[in-house]
DNA sequence: TATGAATGAGTGTTCATTCAT
DNA sequence: TATGAATGAACACTCATTCAT
């Protein structure tokens, strides 16, 4: 389907090393090394390093959005369960995008136009999703009363936290991102903070009734 | 007793280009120019930029470490207080440090020896204080039986959150990491979750009983 | 078949520059100023200042032993004249590579393997074909008995003088290496040592008889 | 006898490095590092790297000239005798310098006034002495009729090789230079070359008596 | 479409030296 | 006499990019 090897090749030889060396640590001899390509290539398709940086950040944000947007819009009753599907939604896209997950949210010194402007869409897109949820939640009094953006906070906290620190998961606490299990684990360690933080606590309620 | 003043402007300067521009993307020419000091005295103190890294590093890590062990050998007979505790010792120091905070919880692409070994002590350290607790807490019956390491994975989401994501904090939340009430507000926001998520709920156990 | 013109600008203007001021007085962009390139035309093209020393060493010393090889392998029953032969083709090739035989005959303070490797080899190659030259003479009683290693010390002082201590000849002694019966005058002379040092005087012999 | 042990320390140092490192391989830092004093003595001392570098010039050739010129003013019939003393007092002097006289007869990049002018006057004189005892001895009939440049070429030759190219003898000759016995025994290859080369051969004349 | 040559700006680092103490 | 602090210049080198082919 894809018509572009040379062009695929480079995309996947910069995420791994941006990854791994950060934007300013990565040269694009380094790109063009791994890739097995000629340097002037990159210029050529991506205009320039900067160029294909912004790639990078508008092909996350796009699978990234398009993923959130799809849970949030799915036909669904309780705020409670349209969370848990956008949680599910995110964490399994940033799975099954670990190094570009992981880079995109450790770098914040980019210095492009582009990229500030997709991210300030997306951010912008899915603060408004999250509040809805939120608000719609608490509205049906399935959430506690709450502030919106603690919540949120804390909600991507959990979401970013093994992406970020994957060294520390790795190395630390043995913790492996990227095996199957984990997806599955840690999604129910963010359902258990919605069902626990989030939701009124049932069992009280019927205590105090 | 009078620390030297050009060092310390280097340190301070250094901290808040690596904090903006990451640590490759700042040049010795910016930190020197910042500091309003010669280049070659980052060269004469620090041995180098990769030493000045070292430094901001370790001074990072060895207050880190104080205000946790501090917290954590405490007199206190509850865990989830000792809990409490170190969570607002490292918010403390985390938000009165918190350009070198940022940087640090960000920046992965480091290579150097010196750099791995504290930053290796420092993770098995906290580690153990943390697992401590828990352990200590579930045998106590105040913890839920839990993992322990997906536990200590969200509490550091938690604490690291706000410093890694300090850009969508301020810009997209308007949330204000520097300001003095958030520092208190978002401490009780992690006691929510230690109360909700990690202890066992005394009025579930009252159904039950 | 069309050699590179940047790279033998480069080298030209290197060869007369290490000669002048020596390798480590000798600064890239003095060179690349001399031969009116890019700096960064010296790292493209010989991986760095180290590699274009290398390239220097490698091509004299190619030179020199192909040179030498050629004199000793040619059909020569005495053992004199295949020596002459041999002084012959070394001043001819070090008079045709006056600054290059200067620099690298003064030069010792090179930090590299790849230049020890090629001095050790062609040391060793050229020790052998002294040493054979004059065991052969010695055992066709054309020379003397006398120790091979002082010998190739005196014939190879005699060999290098000139290059060596240049400006001697030039200001002190008013001898010109670069004219033309330089070469031939100074080859005589060696011819003479040969004749008088090495080889069994035959007129002292007819005293004996 | 001497008042200043830093002084010495320095100059010691100074000798070694230059002479492994060549001038501008070496740093005062270097130089204060291995004398274990601190940088700014050699600047207070010396005025300078290049201060520094003149003393060891002036060092060596005061010593150099005052013992050729006691050989060569010592009460002597003989020519040949008297060119013997001198190639004596040159060698001893050189091999208890050894590393100073290494360094000085390849160092040839220095660019000072001063160290010009001192071996300007060293040149002359010694050319002056080389040619009177040669011209002495071809008038006695002692020496043959030859050229007096090309006769002092091939002694500077003789005399300096050893030392340029020690790493030569040591390594591939497996010559000793530091050893007692390779004094007297060079010496009496040189002694040989004025007896062969030099001198008008006894036994030739002889016969044609 | 793809590449080797070439460039100017910028990198971290080292240098010899100066100066107040 | 001796030294730690500080400096400006120079160092070798790497960078992303351009361009003719």
């Amino acid at each position: 389907m894809k018509k572009n090897p040379t062009k695929d090749l480079i995309v996947e030889a910069a995420i791994k090393l941006f990854n791994n060396k950060g934007f300013n640590g990565t040269s694009i001899r380094d790109i063009a090394g791994l890739a097995n390509v000629n340097i002037a290539n990159i210029s050529y398709y991506f205009n320039g390093k900067q160029g294909l940086l912004e790639y990078c950040y508008i092909n996350f944000f796009e699978g990234y959005l398009e993923q959130l947007e799809y849970a949030y819009l799915e036909k669904n009753d309780s705020s409670k369960e349209k969370l848990k599907k956008s949680v599910e939604a995110i964490m399994s896209y940033q799975c099954k995008n670990i190094q570009l997950t992981r880079f995109i949210l450790r770098e914040v010194t980019i210095d492009s136009q582009i990229v500030r402007e997709i991210m300030s869409t997306y951010y912008v897109k899915e603060k408004y999703i999250f509040t809805k949820i939120l608000e719609s939640g608490i509205e049906k009094k399935e959430f506690n009363q709450m502030s919106i953006s603690y919540s949120i906070i804390q909600l991507k906290g959990l979401l970013s936290m093994p992406f970020i620190h994957s060294y520390y998961l790795t190395d630390v606490l043995h913790v492996f991102v990227n095996e199957v299990y984990f997806e599955k684990k840690y999604i129910n360690e963010i359902y258990n903070w919605i069902d626990k933080v989030l939701c009124i606590n049932t069992s009280e309620l019927s205590i105090i009734n």
